[in-house]
DNA sequence: ATACGATAGTCAATGTGGTTGACCAAACCG
DNA sequence: CGGTTTGGTCAACCACATTGACTATCGTAT
């Protein structure tokens, strides 16, 4: 039986109520500071990458999309400079996808934004709501979503 | 000035590593249960327009989106049966969007499924896995997501 | 009373990110 | 050698989002 393009692994997320917005605002200075077609999916898709580069098989693994997906998610940041293809000399099929100095430029950038505001965000969270995040994450309902009237449904 | 589209406010969403799976097989099961097009973004959609109903517009700004986004959100929802849209006899420039039967039908299956499965899903999770959450929220970074090699990024 | 500005909804064009299915070439393995 | 995976791509399609332009209606201040 052939292999499905799809693994079973989630892309892993940690996304708290708000987070959008933080991310938002880091890409606001981002593109300040030179990368404005930086868009949110390609972060993951650059650290996915790493160093070490990867193949776009693989990089749908990582990710949790088809390969097909990951291709043309490559292909976009090829065009922009972020990643390059090579071939790989040990294996003609494939097509090592590896970071450009562009790339690893965004990555670090990011770094420094994402700390300065994860840090101003934690401030302005309150130490209360982080201290219910536990008892949050077991009652979860609609309710502590959209405090609406009906009851239980949590949306995704 | 007029008012923008979007507001400054983004979808709230509680989502953590492994979370998403738990969507997947709460739509899974929701679709044995003869909701089989209820895809993930519908359910918040649903839920913020709730039993007393709302309009594209003010239902883009619940939803951070613009309101033709929501506008067509409504459409698709109308066509499987969802929503039903009515005039507002005061404004003529409103349309009323309003949760039929089957919509609350599906609501009220996914809070029982949803309930079931987020039971299973803390079990597995791991008591000291949660109580970790709070260090994690003020100290996360591309390592603990990827654990790969450029540091920093939170891909976003 | 009217004229203006804000609001509600829609249409059109476009972009991004995802899917399936089909296909080919290369690699692996009995 | 021959059959089966595997890696990559192409094509068609779908869901969800954007911006811009446009119409109709409402509210209000002159």
């Amino acid at each position: 039986m052939a292999t499905p393009d799809r693994p079973g692994f989630a892309l892993p997320l940690l996304l708290l109520a708000g987070f959008r917005t933080l991310i938002d605002d880091l890409h606001a200075e981002l593109a300040r500071q030179g990368h404005p077609e930086l868009r949110p999916l390609h972060g993951f898709v650059l650290q996915a990458v790493g160093t070490a580069g990867t193949t776009a098989s693989d990089l749908g693994h990582r990710l949790g999309v088809s390969k097909q997906a990951a291709g043309k998610t490559v292909d976009r940041l090829v065009a922009l400079g972020y990643l390059e293809r090579t071939d790989d000399p040990r294996d003609a099929r494939r097509k090592l996808v590896r970071t450009t100095p562009r790339g690893l430029d965004g990555l670090r950038r990011s770094a420094v934004i994402f700390d300065d505001l994860r840090d101003r965000w934690c401030a302005t969270l309150g130490a209360d709501r982080v201290a219910a995040l536990e008892d949050d994450l077991r009652r979860v309902t609609a309710a502590d979503v959209f405090r609406l009237d009906v009851p239980g449904w949590f949306g995704t």
